[in-house]
DNA sequence: TGATTGCTGATTGTTGACAAAAATATGGTT
DNA sequence: AACCATATTTTTGTCAACAATCAGCAATCA
């Protein structure tokens, strides 16, 4: 269910909002490859729009490390190196624990009241998938779990961060690696973290999320430098 | 033969960067106040460019926070709450307490072999202006003092997320109050960070700063509690 | 041969005009 | 005077055309 009840900063009643939507989604799933050129007059070709719009699609978009903007050349995919995973992997775990630990305290404080079932139903559903070869539930749960903390912690801002490094995180992970390893392992990881929350004990949650994050870095670097090597 | 390329960093060779920069510094020096409309015919018209142009600066500009976009209705500058406040410290708090991780991280890898130098000169610098009346080059040495910080973690990305929320924040402490209050509790703050660094001690280095933002906001309550119910 | 200079086609930067939507003014009715 | 529907004005959204800039290639010269 997607609430998207018009995002403050990015209206999508208007034609500019749309392109950017769908330029967003091209290079998120991929259809634009990472270092790949932006043309302008093909994309609004395309789409049956004018160049203007497009470019301000573009430069709306600019800002969020999707794209990478260089004068009078153009706009570009931006590409992501590892060392630049390894950053960003570090902000995400910053956010992320700050968000567990203000959802936390926002359980005790009885402002999020429903979070705590919400995560066990989460995480309940996640247990049913623990046996699927088919990892999308799994995929898509994780996301929601995320989301949930995101949410409860009350700071919209902290989650438009989130969101844009989750998005740009997966430029990179196209490159053919799933993150869907270790999956009973992770669970775990998210039955503390819902364990913290629901006590509303801040500390042991952002220790917890911090904990999450750096396993799941461990975890990716693991399998990304195997196939680094592998591929030339 | 060196000739001077005015595009290094981020181009301002074009003429809507400078026009972005210009409403930038419009905002942030308050020419324009919070919740103020920006209109695009009259920016156009007060410098000397097409409406286009400074819409694409006024678009450019939007995901920074600084800026809110309402479709068919124009941008407005921010408005920022005092509840937004919170949010925002939380969230400063959260990276800066990152940056100052990395850097002892790094220190103590050898990385950034001259941050600690360059911190305690910070320090005795901002000693010295203890006893001034004029704070202003207080807020420099402090400004400067979480700058190196921020670039000795080499994370280029948390460094941008950490310039765009001290601007937003700016926003809302041109309603007349100063940070420069308890300089002395501030200082000693610096120096338990320091210190931590300096040794490479990451969670004595990101408790430290934790602990530095936090007694920042709580400083910064007090005033703008105090003051808000004074002014009507 | 190798590097520099001057063209050429393509792409981006900028502009002014037109269309659509919101804000504001107008006028009649109760 | 207050209220609602409608006309007018202002402002934003979109477009197509013009100007500046760049990558690539051919011609020139050391």
């Amino acid at each position: 269910m997607t609430i998207t009840a018009r995002t403050i900063g990015q209206g999508r009643a208007t034609l500019a909002g749309e392109v950017r939507d769908e330029i967003e989604r091209m290079i998120v799933e991929g259809d634009l490859g990472a270092g790949e050129k932006l043309n302008e007059l093909a994309l609004s070709d395309a789409m049956g729009v004018s160049r203007g719009t497009v470019r301000e699609a573009i430069r709306s978009l600019a800002d969020s490390g999707l794209i990478d903007l260089i004068t009078n050349r153009g706009a570009f995919v931006h590409e992501t190196t590892l060392s630049e995973v390894r950053n960003l992997y570090e902000l995400r775990g910053a956010i992320f624990a700050l968000a567990c630990a203000a959802s936390a305290r926002r359980v005790r404080e009885g402002a999020a009241r429903d979070l705590p079932t919400a995560l066990a139903r989460n995480i309940e559903e996640m247990e049913g998938t623990l046996g699927d070869s088919d990892t999308s539930s799994y995929y898509r749960l994780n996301i929601e779990f995320h989301d949930m903390l995101l949410e409860g912690a009350g700071n919209p801002r902290a989650k438009a961060m989130y969101d844009n490094l989750v998005k740009e995180m997966h430029l990179f992970r196209r490159r053919g690696l799933s993150v869907a390893t270790n999956i009973a392992r992770s669970l775990d990881e998210h039955r503390v973290i819902s364990d913290a929350v629901a006590t509303g004990d801040s500390e042991a949650a952002r220790k917890a999320a911090e904990h999450h994050i750096v396993e799941g870095l461990a975890r990716y670097m693991k399998i990304a430098e195997s196939q680094d090597s592998a591929t030339p």
